[in-house]
DNA sequence: ATGTCTTTGTGAACGCGTGCACAAAGATGG
DNA sequence: CCATCTTTGTGCACGCGTTCACAAAGACAT
């Protein structure tokens, strides 16, 4: 997923896998679900159905953060919440600034999920003369012109970018330049960042092009087994339009 | 990612790996910017460096799908473009529903990138009735008790669910239940499906919560490895930049 | 035609992630 | 205090994915 970076110990950070930590948040949403419904413990099992994995999977995880369980009875929900937010850093606030407020730079700036972890949106930049000043949740976007001013006032670290993906990797320049370590890009373009920056990429159209494919694939079985086989292999592939 | 089938041989699709057919979104982007610049072949080298990957790599991928390059000269651009395009099924039109016209769903439907490649926007849901009707990306918004109807009129099954967490499982049943086969979900929940069904996840808040992890970490390195213990352990990735 | 040079395609080794299966740990009841 | 029962924590094996490194294939010049 990440484009810089990746290319590391990889599961070196203090020896807790990557996978580990990508289900982290799965875990902690689960929890912090059944700490509001005011259940004391949960057994690895219960956790790991509500997070939707394995229950094995789930108690090596926890393993790497350490022995939070108690034979015989489960885990402890608020003191694993602490945990693993502690793990993560949310036991801090994270300032993010999102630039590009179109569609989608507007939806992630109404995102409730954004604050509800130890996120907030410390600026909205837009390139647009025009959206300057606008208010957008609450907040007025700021000219891409001030970006270096805002980030090193701001203290900001992670940067989301929802620009189109022609701006995109100028604005990753000017914001790994400006400082910031971590960058989240929804535009549609390989990123190339210095050593030390993290980069991860949602991709909507490469989703539903996985999406395709499996569906594909599906619909051939269903009359047939017609698209994939052998048959000489290589013709096969009707498609009629 | 996906919840459901995940379980299955996976990497039995035609012998495609599924590492594989998720790098293939990758490579046909780079490729199709190649096109529009007229090149008429591309080394691994070169396209691997456009993608963002690793060159041997790459070849392994493209080896799956059969020996489409010239030795000693690369690939011919239009016809991996055709082949990839064929083998991801965007030689055809696939109809999506959008379900919950919120922020995000409302900027979904606006994505250039859907129409591009081969998915058509085929209905938009919501279960507001104030929104009944409203022209969202000049699509009229229609309700969700139609939800049936739309789904076996348009020949849908692809839905993406942009919900409220609390409402998706439902809708994921519903539109289960009316023939969709391939969902994408936005909403923070692990959605269970049957056997047969495809679930992928996008969850801006998980992404924020890995680069805050790594955030986390890269700081803590950088004032003397403090988070986390063993000051035997991995004290080398000085990371001086 | 032959040799050289480039680039592909792939066999093999390695490492990470997953899941099984069980021993260790603790709770609970008599 | 002992036996039993539940549930964790983990050693081990297996399989997928990545990478290396090189032989085979073809282009191109002479």
């Amino acid at each position: 997923m990440a484009t810089g970076r990746q290319h590391r110990p990889a599961t070196r950070s203090r020896g807790i896998p990557e996978a580990t930590v990508a289900r982290l948040p799965l875990y902690l949403r689960a929890l912090t679900a059944l700490s509001e419904r005011s259940v004391p413990t949960v057994s690895s099992e219960e956790l790991a159905s509500a997070a939707g994995v394995n229950s094995a999977k789930l108690r090596k995880d926890f393993s790497y953060l350490g022995s939070y369980g108690t034979r015989g009875v489960g885990y402890d929900v608020e003191y694993l919440v602490y945990q693993i937010s502690r793990e993560l850093g949310l036991t801090q606030d994270w300032p993010v600034v999102i630039v590009g407020i179109g569609n989608l730079g507007a939806a992630l700036a109404n995102y409730g999920g954004f604050a509800s972890r130890g996120f907030r949106v410390a600026a909205l930049i837009d390139a647009d003369p025009a959206m300057t000043g606008k208010q957008v949740a609450g907040i007025a976007v700021q000219h891409v012109d001030d970006l270096e001013t805002i980030i090193h006032t701001g203290g900001v670290s992670i940067g989301v970018i929802t620009t189109p993906g022609g701006a995109a990797q100028q604005v990753c320049e000017r914001l790994v330049a400006a400082g910031v370590t971590s960058i989240l890009n929804f535009a549609p373009t390989v990123l190339t960042v210095p050593e030390g920056v993290d980069v991860r990429k949602v991709d909507l159209s490469i989703e539903l092009q996985i999406l395709a494919f499996h569906e594909q694939r599906k619909a051939a079985e269903e009359m047939g087994g017609q698209v994939g086989r052998e048959p000489g292999d290589g013709e096969q592939a009707v498609m009629p339009a």
